[in-house]
DNA sequence: TATTTATACATCGTAATACTATGTACTTTG
DNA sequence: CAAAGTACATAGTATTACGATGTATAAATA
């Protein structure tokens, strides 16, 4: 992505504190997903490099929190899978996120 | 704002932190202002509240990095005011931050 | 007149969180 | 049979917003 100075590399760790949350819980808010899976995908979706130590205890901070709820799930081969599913509670949250996050955008471009 | 449970309240806390110095730069990039007009103008433009305790501590990081650049200044009456000039190192990097916040809105909208 | 509120700066300690490093375990590919 | 990929997890470190606290001046208010 461009030129990646220290500053915008450490500022773009820091923008991840929140946003990470947001995205987490907007991907779960679609379907059903696996905490590798959302490494992947968010790496996909955004280009962010989520590490492994981030997603996880973050994964567990939202189930604490009562926002999700996660079931292990066999495969036929592999390693199983601990799928995660947003509640009713992480999806009213979701909604106050969506609009403060909306909110945001809009009142950053009105900035003058 | 709303409902603030909170979850809601830490994930705003946790928000701030990389989009505040987005928004100060932005806010220096239009004209020069000091800490305290810029705690009062974040208020009425984003609704965050922002400590002095954040915003002192953010300018002086942003100075050391090379992006902003202060100067006394003298009042007729009152506390004399520190403006915060943004350099020409903070403009190439706002505007690598512009190019990157507007990504990742693209990005988080196209989640599914 | 004394007190409170607002303006304007600053620092210290705490809490929250992304990241590096490390570890376990199974599967696929070269 | 070694390396890379998949899939989970934890411990320690660095960064940063915030509460508390402090200094100083001016205006409002009781």
């Amino acid at each position: 992505m461009s030129e990646e100075t220290d500053f915008i590399q450490r500022w773009n760790s820091q923008v991840k504190k929140g946003i990470l949350e947001f995205i987490i819980l907007l991907m779960l808010s679609k379907r059903n997903r696996y905490g590798y899976e959302l490494i992947v995908e968010i790496k996909k979706y955004t280009e962010y490099d989520v590490a492994e130590g981030t997603i996880y205890p973050l994964l567990n901070r939202l189930k604490t929190c009562g926002m999700v709820d996660s079931n292990w799930e066999e495969m036929e081969s592999g390693m199983p899978r601990k799928y995660y599913k947003i509640t009713s509670v992480g999806k009213k949250n979701l909604s106050e996120m969506k609009k403060q996050w909306l909110y945001l955008i809009s009142n950053i471009q009105s900035i003058k």
